[in-house]
DNA sequence: CTGTTAGCGCCTTCAT
DNA sequence: ATGAAGGCGCTAACAG
């Protein structure tokens, strides 16, 4: 492995010459320069980053810390943040906590190690702890998808309640009134907006809040599935579900159909979150989009910006328009008289 | 931020005697650990992996390099292989090539110069060029999910010519003849491979090859679309289609149902890739389904295997097994009185 | 069981 | 426009 050393002695000059025409700073006559670009190009010399990091404090490096890049909504929120950084000649460490707060620990130690130079993260739990220990170290850090208690932070996301107050009211609108939802983990902000979204759109519209209804779990397909089991087993059934994002919607359909009930004939299911349209044919659900693209990449550029150094103000909360699609899973309940339809092939 | 010498200081040892305790080798008494511990604790220290990895040549990172994390073929590859990276106490840097082999080049040489231990790609283009730069560099590497013309690489991977065949016969069974390939770009493994298998099954069945019923593009769902609207242009028109992965299906579906055609009533369509259980809720494609999870679980511990350096012999190609899903959206190819189904609600 | 010396490859500083 | 010396933070090799 040449090193600038030998590039240097190849091309008959000194080491920080060398290292002057690599990062294009200070003068260079043109006939050195190309004297050194060859002796590199002939010793297929590729800088080391890890003593230039450790010389100059910086990395051009980033984590993204996601709780699952399994997730359409994540996967695609992660492709924004790689073209950014990409594009600004970055490279991005991806990790998965899995919502859990020691996977989490362990992936920052580890970035922090690493000395990347800031990191993107959809926290696990809902401490500043994180963000404290990511600041303390010297990098920047960005925060996507959910609130942390402080204002201390740069925050890209979308706005849960008044979104989640929509699809709710929605619901209600078209007559039902037993709503269930079917949300994420305690203490983790987008599962508890979306609660509060949902009671605020039931209180306003004088339907009263039924904490059988509430039901808790994780944004997995599996959680989902078990969530709507047991919303199913409370009786008189709900007419309708309010899922919290879209691993949990498809795991609510599952549960529905193997019951055999129809959507939105028997039940209607409204969702947070989309599937992208490149992985679906017919878009089904009744639900809020969130810009997961444009997530990710303003993220990155906001992260890149503070890591540019300019003096940028105080901390900011950008708050991304959602979309609201109505579609086939949702519709009126069924009248009392005929509470199921009949069993049909489904769809 | 603090070093190993104010770690040192503090507990009143050498910074040798830290490093020992950080890195748990060599004898070290019990209460010097201790005090070692309490240093570290109260000044927070953190150590730098830069400094190390300069010193040691190891980094405890790779890279993987795909075409395009969108792709839940990816994504869930990706998965796999954070999973075992991060439990091996790796990181991963995620790089998209889109198929471009500049992408690829700028990822690869920014990856070597941050000196990754090994690399695991789905090479854009088809030389060896990329192969044997990782080499060079002394970095190890895996090839996941194509082939390259050399067998001094590890690679895994599904066998595309045999899937196809059986995806191919499978139409032929059903009675179809006229059956358009949309495959992937030329040159790459995959793309060609799978035009081999559709070639060798029509052969085997006594049906000559038509090269306008074959389509070359790129794996998206707009190339997908595109390539099946032109296959419908040419008459008589195709009964069946042999899509090359699953976007390009998606977008062939979505062409299909625009010019007002039933599946698989008027078309027949077969595809490699399935979409995953988690996104989907009522599979619809005879598809091959690819193990990607294991694929990228495999594909890392043979790559991490090779870090570890133990003699390995030989490079391995290894080769996972598929999975063959007939599901709803082949069927018979309409009888010529009746060639197309009056138009109904679409599915 | 612990410490000293030296150097990994690069760039900052100060000279020339 | 170019170079020499020194050090970023860590650990290998060798002492003791």
């Amino acid at each position: 492995m040449p090193t600038i050393q030998d590039v240097a002695k190849r091309a008959g000059v000194a080491p920080i010459t060398v290292s002057r025409v690599l990062n294009h700073t200070g003068y260079i006559r043109e006939e050195t320069r190309q004297k050194v670009e060859a002796a590199i190009a002939e010793l297929g010399y590729v800088p080391n980053s890890l003593a230039r990091g450790l010389r100059i404090k910086q990395t051009k490096t980033i984590g993204l810390v996601l709780t699952d890049i399994t997730n359409p909504f994540f996967t695609i929120l992660a492709r924004g943040v790689e073209d950014v950084a990409s594009q600004a000649g970055f490279n991005v460490f991806l990790c998965n906590t899995d919502e859990s707060e020691s996977k989490q620990m362990g992936y920052l130690t580890a970035l922090l190690q690493k000395r990347v130079d800031g990191i993107l993260m959809v926290p696990a739990g809902s401490t500043t702890v994180p963000v404290d220990l990511i600041r303390d170290h010297g990098a920047e850090v960005v925060v996507i998808d959910r609130r942390l208690p402080t204002s201390q932070v740069d925050v890209i996301r979308c706005e849960s309640i008044d979104s989640s107050y929509r699809l709710v009211s929605h619901l209600l609108e078209l007559g039902h009134v037993r709503i269930t939802i079917l949300t994420g983990p305690r203490g983790v902000s987008t599962a508890e907006d979306r609660l509060s979204g949902y009671k605020a759109a039931l209180v306003d519209a004088g339907v009263e809040i039924d904490d059988a209804l509430i039901h808790y779990g994780r944004f997995t397909q599996e959680s989902g599935y078990e969530m709507a089991q047991k919303a199913m087993r409370y009786l008189p059934m709900p007419t309708a579900m309010f899922t919290a994002n879209n691993f949990i919607a498809i795991g609510a359909v599952k549960a529905v159909q193997e019951a055999g009930l129809q959507i939105p004939e028997d039940i209607s299911i409204v969702t947070f979150d989309d599937l992208p349209n490149s992985l679906v044919i017919n878009p089904f659900f009744t639900a809020i989009r969130q810009p997961s693209y444009e997530m990710g990449h303003s993220a990155a550029e906001l992260l890149l910006a503070r890591l540019s150094g300019g003096e940028m103000g105080p901390y900011r909360e950008i708050i991304l328009p959602t979309e609201f699609l109505v579609r086939a899973s949702s519709a009126a309940p069924p009248t009392s008289k005929s509470q199921f339809t009949r069993k049909r092939a489904t769809r």
